[in-house]
DNA sequence: CTAGGGATCTTT
DNA sequence: AAGATCCCTAGC
């Protein structure tokens, strides 16, 4: 059985980047991202994820391969880590799509699953622990994640993804937030695990 | 240079 | 339902 502690993660090959995004989009659930402190690993389990599909997609930041300073990384290697700033927070995609094709993966939400006391302490005392890391801001913070990662890789210490088996039934629907997005605002590029606690609450 | 707005979160 | 409060982008 695993000890919190004391299971050694290793990230996964760049491989597993190199597919169509819906399919990584999908692959991505249940997969730890694990972020090495020097108070030891926090670890979180993907339970929450978008698919942005590059130049055809309205609600996408690269919409017909707009490229700018914000956008660089998209066009880079599958793998790649993009951080943006959205109002007072960071969040955090997985790039895809092969170099040149502007694809990307937003992180929504995961579930902690070692260095709690760490994600605690970033989040607030008072916070119970399903709010913690149920929506793409609050992860970030609860994993320490910053602007500094931007053009990062996401095989590479200290801050990667690594395979994990467990993956429950996954769900896919609409995406959040985009509303302004035309006729993409229908896609069902979302996916998260079904009945997972951590999922993010979808706001009308 | 300035103005506008956003893949959000929290509190009312 | 609205404010917080920051960066990117477009336009002049």
């Amino acid at each position: 059985m695993k000890k919190e502690g004391c299971v050694i993660h290793k990230p996964v090959e760049q491989q597993f980047f190199e597919k169509p995004v819906l399919e990584l989009a999908r692959n991505l659930i249940g997969q730890l991202i694990v972020h090495e402190l020097p108070t030891g690993p926090v670890v979180a389990r993907i339970v929450e994820t978008e698919a942005y599909h590059g130049e055809q997609d309205e609600a996408a930041h690269s919409f017909k391969n707009r490229r700018t300073k914000r956008t660089e990384v998209m066009f880079k290697e599958p793998g790649s880590v993009y951080t943006y700033q959205m109002h007072t927070h960071t969040l955090m995609n997985v790039v895809c799509g092969p170099v040149g094709t502007p694809h990307a993966i937003l992180i929504r939400a995961a579930e902690p699953v070692e260095g709690l006391e760490y994600m605690r302490e970033q989040r607030g005392e008072k916070l119970a622990m399903k709010d913690w890391t149920n929506g793409p801001g609050k992860l970030t913070k609860a994993l320490g994640i910053t602007m500094k990662y931007y053009g990062h890789h996401w095989t590479k210490q200290p801050l990667f993804i690594a395979p994990s088996e467990a993956v429950g039934e996954i769900e896919a629907g609409p995406r959040v937030g985009i509303s302004n997005a035309g006729e993409a605002v229908h896609y069902p590029w979302r996916f998260y695990e079904k009945d997972n606690a951590f999922v993010s609450k979808f706001r009308p």
